[in-house]
DNA sequence: GTCTATATTCCGATAGAC
DNA sequence: GTCTATCGGAATATAGAC
């Protein structure tokens, strides 16, 4: 009978291996698209063989899948943290979100999956469906609330300018891809003023990248 | 020396040929990205052998840079066409082109060749860069030209107005990808509203796909 | 211009040893 | 869990006949 700490230490090794390579995966679909990555991409940056992420994701699309559900998670769990915050300021969260992967040079992961959407697994393409729902369903709720706390004003229903705010995000990372950085900026200042929201990208602060510190 | 008609017979069949090509890569690009369709994809459909596609597109970025080139001249003819009509009448002329887009399941060139732009080649980078200039560009004439003449109301630069127009017409494309059409429907309506322009969906007529006829 | 044939590389996926 | 090895197929691209 194997030992506690063995077992652990196996657990960990495991885990750690399994989220790395998630982590691979999602910077990959978000740069090269999910049909523009292989096994080697990640194999070769971890030093680890094609077999190994196979015996963690049998097929890509268990992949791709652990992908989204994974971005689904730490969106859920944003979204109860912060449930009891204003709209406006759940709203500036998201937001926040967004600014950080511009200047990463990374997109949403619905703008990298939506496009070759039909190429994806029937699995796959109920996953994307839901996390596209979860996200336009939170955003709604903050533009309802932040309209009804008076500090947000829009026609219209909350669901119809959700769309466009999501628009807006969504949009600002692709073009900001081809344009440069300064389009995401302008992008979302000018929503926010068309909201009357004060919610502006110079509030943000830019992470440190880990490899200068 | 051979005879003009054969020449002409033998010119026609290969710009035939050509732009056949042309239209397949196009369709491909759209439905599954530039890094998700193959060559023989193209003569899967046409019945084209593989190296009668590089006698036309030696690199598979000559392809994708044609297929850019020719939606960048069907543009161009549009807007010297639409000239001296009003602002919101060519911005109408767009938004159709759209509207007909969404009808087929189809997103735009920006939206399908943006997420995976780091993956091209550095002449294809600069196409893709130029196009969406390009229709940027006569957007923000068409918005600023509609307010001059009291058709269109908004805040802030004609320039800032035409990112999120166009953020709208192509998330609203991907977007419907995902949950069906009538999210662009409601997006497109909704932008409208909020300029003040009258331009609805329900004005535009539903081409008959050809195969109907 | 289009064909057949092939070179080369890469892909997703599996078998079996450790 | 990770490895080596490999299968079967598909990718881009080229050579040479017609």
């Amino acid at each position: 009978m194997p030992q506690i700490s063995s077992i652990l230490k196996q657990r960990t090794t495991t885990i750690d291996t399994r989220r790395e390579i998630l982590g691979l995966a999602d910077s990959l679909i978000r740069r090269k698209g999910f049909n523009g990555f292989s096994y080697k991409n990640i194999g070769g940056v971890m030093d680890v063989r094609n077999a190994a992420i196979h015996y963690h994701f049998p097929l890509k699309s268990d992949l791709g899948i652990a992908v989204i559900e994974e971005d689904v998670l730490q969106m859920t769990r944003k979204r109860r943290n912060w449930e009891s915050l204003p709209g406006e300021a759940q709203l500036k969260g998201i937001v926040e979100v967004f600014f950080q992967r511009s200047r990463k040079g990374m997109i949403c992961l619905t703008g990298a999956l939506a496009p070759a959407y039909g190429t994806y697994s029937d699995d796959m393409q109920n996953r994307v469906r839901e996390m596209c729902r979860n996200i336009l369903d939170w955003m709604t709720t903050c533009l309802d609330k932040g309209r009804r706390e008076g500090r947000l004003y829009f026609h219209g229903e909350a669901a119809d300018r959700a769309l466009l705010v999501a628009s807006t995000l969504l949009s600002g990372l692709l073009l900001s891809r081809v344009l440069g950085t300064e389009i995401f900026d302008r992008m979302i200042d000018q929503q926010f003023k068309d909201l009357g929201s004060d919610i502006r990208v110079d509030q943000f602060e830019e992470e440190i990248p880990e490899h200068l510190l």
